[in-house]
DNA sequence: TTAGATTCGATACTCGGCGTATTGGATTCT
DNA sequence: AGAATCCAATACGCCGAGTATCGAATCTAA
C-alpha cells in the first residue's frame, strides 16, 4: 500500500536497461514478507517486532525500513503478496451449493494459521486506515466480484429474486463467519456454513410472499 | 477481569468493620475508569497510554498499576463498569419490529464515540483472550439473553419456525452489522438494519417448504 | 580499469511507553 | 502514639520503533 515507489531504473525485465547501483535483492525482499507472515501467525501484529522479522529474515532491520516505511505497510504487503490462492467459487449449478462449498473453504482458512494472520490484520486495522483498506481492496473484492457472478447465475435459475440486494445478501452470508471468527463466541464449523446458508437463501428466494 | 482482589479488609459497606491504613481513594478510582474510557474513545487500545490515562485522571501512575496488572485488565473494568443501559428489547407484538428497533440503536452506539470503544475492545481482544471474553460476558451474553426472550414470543406467535436455531438467527441479524462495523466496507445505516431483518427473518417463517 | 551510484548488513543512537522501585507524606485503624 | 495502608512524584531499566552512519558489495557507464 503505501510501499515505496520502486526504484528508478529497476524497471522490471521488459526494459534491458538499468540504473546504476547494487540492484535491491530479490531474495531479501521474499525473505522479509515470508518472516513477516510467519511471525504475525504466531505473533499478532501487536506482538510481532521488525527486528524479530528482520532476524528472522537474515536481513538488516535498515533493509526492512528502506522498502517499507512502517509496521503496517509491511503487513499489508506481506498479506498481499500471500493472496490465497483457494477460495474460488464453483459452478454447480446451485447457488446454494456454490455458496456453501466456498463458505466451507473460508471458514477452514479462518480456522488455520492464516486465520491468525486475517484476525491480526483486522486487528490493527481498527488503527490504521491502510491497513483495513488493503485487507478490502487484496481480499475482500476480489472475492466479492466472484460472488456476485455466483448471485447472478442464481438470479437466472430463478433460485433467487431479480431485485435482491447482492451486498446484502452477501454480508448476511459472511458477515457471520466474521462474527464467530473474531468474537468467538460460538463453534465456527463446516456445518455453521450448511445452515447459516440453507437460513439466510430461504429468505432470498423469489415469491417468498 | 485479572483485576487484582480488593484489599483485605476493605470488604464492602455491609461489614462495619474495615483494616486499618488509608482505604483506596474511591475518587481516583472513579477517574481513572473514566479517563481509561475517554481516552479510548479517542486514540483506541493501541494509542491509549498509562501514562496519559493517569495524567487525564490527575492520579499518580504507580495508582494505576497498584489496581490493575496492565492495560487489557484496566480497559476491560473500564468497559465493563461503562455498562451501556440502553439497548434494551422492545416487545411491539412483532418480532420483526422488535429486532429492527434493537438492532438500529446498536448501529446508533456503533456510529457513536463509543463504537470507537468497542472496536478498540475487539481488536485488542484479538492478542488478548481476557479481553474478549470480558466482552463476551459484559456485553455480548446480557443482551443475547434479552434476544432469546424476543425470539420464543415469535415463536409462540407463530412468527417464527419452532425449531429454529436462535444462535444461528441472532448471528445472522448481528453479524453483517459487525462485519460492515470493522471492516467499513459498506455503508452501516438503520435502513440497513431493516433490510436485512426482513431478508434474514423471511427465511425463518414456518412453512417455508 | 576506474568512477559513480546504489544496496547491503551491522551497529549505534534517540525516543517513548511499559512496568517496577523508592520515597515522603496523607489517612485511618487500634 | 504507632502501625498499616494508600497516595503522588520521581527515577529507573527494558524493549521496540524508527533514524543515522559506516564500510563492503554490486551494478552501469566511460
Amino acid at each position: 500500500m503505501r510501499q515505496k515507489p520502486w526504484p528508478v531504473g529497476h524497471r522490471g525485465k521488459q526494459d534491458g536497461k538499468r540504473a546504476p547501483g547494487r540492484p535491491r535483492s530479490e531474495q531479501a525482499r521474499q525473505a522479509i514478507l515470508r518472516s513477516t507472515l510467519e511471525l504475525l501467525g504466531t505473533s499478532g501484529f501487536a506482538g510481532m517486532t521488525i527486528e524479530a522479522v528482520a532476524m528472522r529474515a537474515r536481513v538488516g532491520k535498515t533493509t526492512v525500513y528502506r522498502w517499507w516505511p512502517n509496521k503496517a505497510a509491511l503487513v499489508a504487503d506481506a498479506f498481499a503478496s500471500d493472496t490465497i490462492r483457494q477460495l474460488h467459487f464453483p459452478d454447480t449449478g446451485s447457488v446454494r451449493t456454490d455458496m456453501s462449498r466456498q463458505m466451507r473453504q473460508l471458514i477452514k482458512i479462518f480456522r488455520s494459521s492464516r486465520g491468525r494472520i486475517v484476525s491480526a490484520i483486522l486487528a490493527g486495522g481498527q488503527n490504521d486506515k491502510d491497513l483495513i483498506a488493503a485487507f478490502r481492496a487484496r481480499f475482500l473484492w476480489p472475492r466479492r466480484r466472484e460472488a456476485y457472478a455466483t448471485l447472478r447465475r442464481g438470479i437466472s435459475r430463478g433460485e433467487l429474486r431479480r431485485n435482491i440486494d447482492k451486498d446484502l445478501l452477501l454480508d448476511s452470508l459472511y458477515g457471520p463467519i466474521y462474527m464467530r471468527f473474531l468474537i468467538q463466541h460460538a463453534q465456527l464449523t463446516p456445518r455453521f456454513a450448511d445452515r447459516l446458508c440453507a437460513l439466510v437463501l430461504a429468505g432470498a428466494r423469489p415469491h417468498s410472499k
